[in-house]
DNA sequence: TGAGAGGGAA
DNA sequence: CTAGATCCCTCTCA
């Protein structure tokens, strides 16, 4: 067997890749690699990936080769490759496309290049309901109610299926984009903004019109969204998590485009103005009066002859929503998210349904262009104090989290950070009210949780933002506050259960460029030898895939006497 | 007509 | 897993 000590990687039989971090390539190995597969674990000095056929098959929907691959694998490999492994990268890529939905005539078919495949289709179970008739050419109609359910089904089944069946266009709804903006900038296009756009709609061509974008908080996916809009100039259906959310593309829509406000309608639970361009919550579309009854506003997607539907943050899309969205597959939809990674596993139908994915742009490639802050990452081990040791131990699982997290010591971490960054506008981000009470009580800083009106928080968001306070100390609130402001450093003091999207978000809120070094700084702050340093690993795998390393610091070491610069 | 409190949902 | 936050609906009060 072949050893080359000098390469970065380790491909195992079970399709895990071991990715070295110290390797001076890691970078760039890890940005090709990471298009293709997932990183699940990433431990100081060795990152573990995983191929999976969902990886690959976005991989190949976003244009990658099944020979790139392989080829980038053998050049990179300390060992040799199981033949297997190349086997089926090579048979699950082919898998994409092989089986597409097309038109034939005005007849919405399955088809596939291989007779066999088609013939083995007929003989699945689950597909049969499906399935119309069958065609002297080897093709399959296929009802178009069924245009979605059938996506989902093959999937399953190991055939993820091109969709090339096209999308009506929708109501006509002519849109420009602003040349500049009401301050007096020249509003223009990024160039990954632009590509992003591209690879969403290719000018025209059938294939473009579905599927998904991944770009990181802060690189403007609004700004893409109203950009595809004007694109297809036709009557677009937005969803979002939340009414803040509604409001600000609402304002982004008028501030960019030509619209007048009057084309555009907001769809919650105060205003239902269904227009030609409509906002809506997810929360609204799930809405129903118990769990038996039938949902109140799902019938918004047939209100209007929408040509587009974009799904923000698309990874928190609910599952009635993916129910609705099986019957509307020859609409356009555009999903828009900073990460694939679900919670609850349901990527597949992600894919089936929005579409798979188009474009993606790893954080740190941002950065290099100086669209984003450089955000440097410390996780700061605090060691429970004594009488809180003996009672972590005792504790029921589910109370440790809480001990660990509101361990006494952090308070102590905390304040040497505060003095670190004097002066320098500071979050302190946290889980638990009581916990935080206190710190806002010591460092004499207003508190911000779901208690405070959204007049209140507004009035601070904007001291905030003058410099005229530089420290506030946010609850939850800070996972689905968008218009929070900026800030050059965050300090986490507690968090919920391995969350990976609310560490990218929290992370998200130092991001935005700074003068000057263009640098912020991220503390996550855990209790040593507890559950919740085994939470923070898992919190920070999504931040680690994109490309952010963290430091870990000893509290003894930030404890120590350090010279402050006055 | 709008604001505010309370309850249920996920 | 919790604790916490949000959203939507309904009811009440001015």
């Amino acid at each position: 067997m072949n050893y080359r000590s000098d390469k970065p990687l380790m491909v195992q039989s079970d399709f895990t890749v071991l990715l070295e971090v110290n390797h001076p390539r890691f970078g760039e190995v890890r940005n090709f690699l990471s298009r293709f597969a997932d990183l699940i674990k990433s431990p100081e000095h060795l990152h573990t990936y995983r191929i999976t056929r969902l990886s690959l098959w976005n991989a190949a929907s976003a244009g990658l080769k099944a020979e790139e691959i392989v080829q980038f694998l053998q050049a990179n490999a300390k060992f040799d490759i199981p033949q297997h492994v190349f086997d089926d990268i090579r048979h699950f890529m082919n898998r994409y496309g092989l089986i597409r939905l097309e038109l034939s005539g005005t007849a919405l078919v399955l088809a596939a290049d291989d007779r066999e495949v088609m013939k083995e289709l007929q003989g699945c179970k689950s597909l049969v309901p499906l399935l119309g008739r069958a065609r002297d050419d080897g093709s399959i109609e296929i009802a178009p109610k069924h245009r979605g359910t059938i996506k989902q089904e093959l999937i399953k089944l190991g055939y993820p299926v091109q969709d090339l069946a096209g999308y009506h266009q929708g109501e006509s709804l002519p849109i420009r984009l602003r040349d500049s903006l009401t301050s007096g900038k020249p509003f223009t296009l990024r160039d990954y903004q632009l590509a992003a756009i591209n690879s969403f709609y290719r000018n025209g061509s059938v294939h473009g019109g579905s599927g998904v974008l991944v770009l990181p908080c802060g690189a403007g996916k609004t700004v893409i969204g109203i950009a595809t809009m004007a694109r297809l100039g036709s009557a677009t259906l937005i969803l979002t998590t939340n009414v803040t959310s509604v409001r600000q593309w609402k304002r982004e829509i008028l501030e960019k485009t030509d619209l007048s406000g009057d084309l555009v309608g907001e769809y919650t639970g105060t205003t239902k103005e269904v227009r030609p361009v409509t906002i809506a919550t997810y929360q609204i579309l799930t809405h129903r009066k118990n769990k038996e009854a039938e949902f109140l506003h799902m019938s918004l997607f047939n209100e209007r002859d929408w040509g587009l539907i974009i799904y923000d943050a698309v990874h928190l899309l609910p599952a009635p929503v993916f129910r609705a969205t099986a019957d509307i597959q020859a609409t356009r939809r555009l999903g828009l998210t900073a990460t694939l990674v679900r919670e609850d596993g349901r990527e597949e139908d992600v894919f089936s349904l929005v579409g798979p994915k188009r474009f993606d742009m790893p954080w740190k490639d941002l950065e290099r262009e100086g669209w984003i802050a450089k955000a440097e990452c410390v996780e700061i081990r605090v060691p429970l104090p004594a009488g809180a040791r003996e009672k972590y131990a005792a504790a029921e699982p589910k109370q440790k989290h809480r001990i660990a997290g509101e361990n006494e010591l952090k308070l102590k971490a905390v304040e040497r950070l505060l003095l670190r960054h004097r002066g320098e506008p500071t979050l302190i981000i946290g889980q638990y009210l009581d916990q935080l009470k206190r710190i806002s009580a010591t460092f004499g800083a207003p508190l911000i949780s779901g208690e405070m009106t959204h007049d209140d928080r507004e009035r601070l968001y904007a001291r905030f933002k003058q410099g005229d306070i530089d420290l506030l100390v946010v609850s939850k609130v800070a996972n689905f506050a968008v218009d929070l402001p900026d800030a050059a450093v965050a300090v986490q003091v507690s968090g919920s259960f391995g969350s990976r999207q609310e560490e990218a978000q929290r992370l998200g809120r130092i991001l935005r460029p700074k003068p000057g070094t263009n640098e912020s700084f991220f503390y996550s702050v855990v209790s040593r030898d507890t559950r919740e340093q085994d939470f923070a690993m898992k919190r920070q795998l999504f931040l680690v895939e994109q490309g952010y390393r963290y430091r870990i610091e000893d509290a003894e070491k930030l404890l120590e006497p350090e010279v402050i610069p006055s």
